[in-house]
DNA sequence: CAAAGCATGCCTTTAGTAAT
DNA sequence: ATTACTAAAGGCATGCTTTG
């Protein structure tokens, strides 16, 4: 099925004659009559009954019309979508967002971005850290906001953004609440929410094990507002970065000596053009004051 | 019978593909 | 890179049927 097909008889739906179906579409009467024909074999069977001056759609006409329409208005809606980047009247940019990264840090950068920028059209995505990284590379994100990791492709060229420890999260009726840190040793027994596919997951089952701590690991989250959920919901404890905001009833407590941070990334693939969109964002988030880490100890 | 409406035969042009 | 072939779109001329 060709769209010129299409075009032809929605033309020949609209104004139920060849001769003028053919003129709106500046072809001539066999042009259209063949390009119908084709049509009518594909779909197999005929879409007008030819009447002279009654000719109308048939049964099956009726039926695709709708189909046809849609499919005609996406083609024209795509059409109209790219000449909008072609003339730079559209800057579309997509960001990939590590699941573990709070978008609220993102609300003031991406206010002054739309401000600035005409024609914005922005894809934000969350993903997991493994999924992000294939995703980046395959050319689903001209921009990713990730975790600092040994095995970054080597095609990623990042900056770094603010580098920030990792906390506990728990509910503020939790006798952890009352503390102003948390000795290491009081973690063993508690019941704990482990963040899946993020990066501390695995360091953090690491440095429990050689500090001999031990929680007892039973859920896992995919996402930071699903961990915070079950947190509030009573199922346990689990780990946040320290500048996440927090729902009303949870709370962050730094852990005595838990050596465990992580270093905020912004990315692009190095040698992939770089729209105005995209560098207009890379330039924003590098200017931007980040939270700042106290060091600890 | 003339005009309107659609179909068909035959042609050219163009784009894509396979072979050299 | 060049050539040959093929398929498809489209145009012109014209035929057939219906309508007024």
């Amino acid at each position: 099925m060709e769209m010129h097909q299409v075009r032809y008889f929605l033309a020949v739906a609209r104004t139920r004659n060849f001769t003028r179906a053919a003129e709106e579409c500046n072809v001539s009467q066999p042009s259209l009559t063949r390009a119908i024909q084709k049509l009518e074999g594909e779909l197999g069977g005929p879409l007008f009954r030819r009447e002279h001056s009654l000719s109308h759609l048939t049964d099956l006409g009726r039926i695709m019309l709708p189909h046809l329409e849609q499919t005609y208005a996406a083609a024209q809606a795509a059409k109209s979508l790219a000449e909008g980047v072609r003339k730079g009247s559209l800057a579309p940019l997509s960001i990939g967002v590590t699941a573990s990264f709070a978008a609220d840090h993102l609300v003031d950068l991406l206010e002054r971005l739309n401000l600035s920028l005409d024609g914005l059209e922005l894809t934000l995505a969350t993903a997991a850290h493994a999924h992000l990284v294939r995703d980046m590379m395959h050319g689903d994100f001209d921009v990713a906001i990730l975790e600092e990791a040994a095995d970054l492709p080597e095609r990623l060229r990042s900056w770094q953004l603010f580098r920030e420890r990792y906390q506990v999260l728990c509910r503020t009726d939790h006798p952890f609440a009352q503390l102003n840190a948390i000795e290491p040793a009081l973690l063993s027994g508690e019941i704990w929410i482990d963040r899946s596919g993020c990066l501390s997951s695995p360091r953090f089952h690491q440095l429990c094990a050689l500090a001999d701590v031990k929680p007892v690991f039973r859920h896992r989250a995919g996402s930071e507002a699903h961990l915070q959920r079950m947190v509030l919901a009573g199922l346990g404890c689990a780990l946040s970065p320290e500048n996440v905001p927090v729902e009303d009833g949870l709370t962050l407590r730094p852990v005595h000596d838990l050596d465990l941070s992580r270093t905020v990334l912004v990315a692009t693939v190095i040698g992939r053009r770089v729209s105005a969109a995209s560098d207009a964002f890379l330039k924003a988030a590098r200017a931007r004051a980040w939270p700042v880490t106290e060091q600890q100890g």
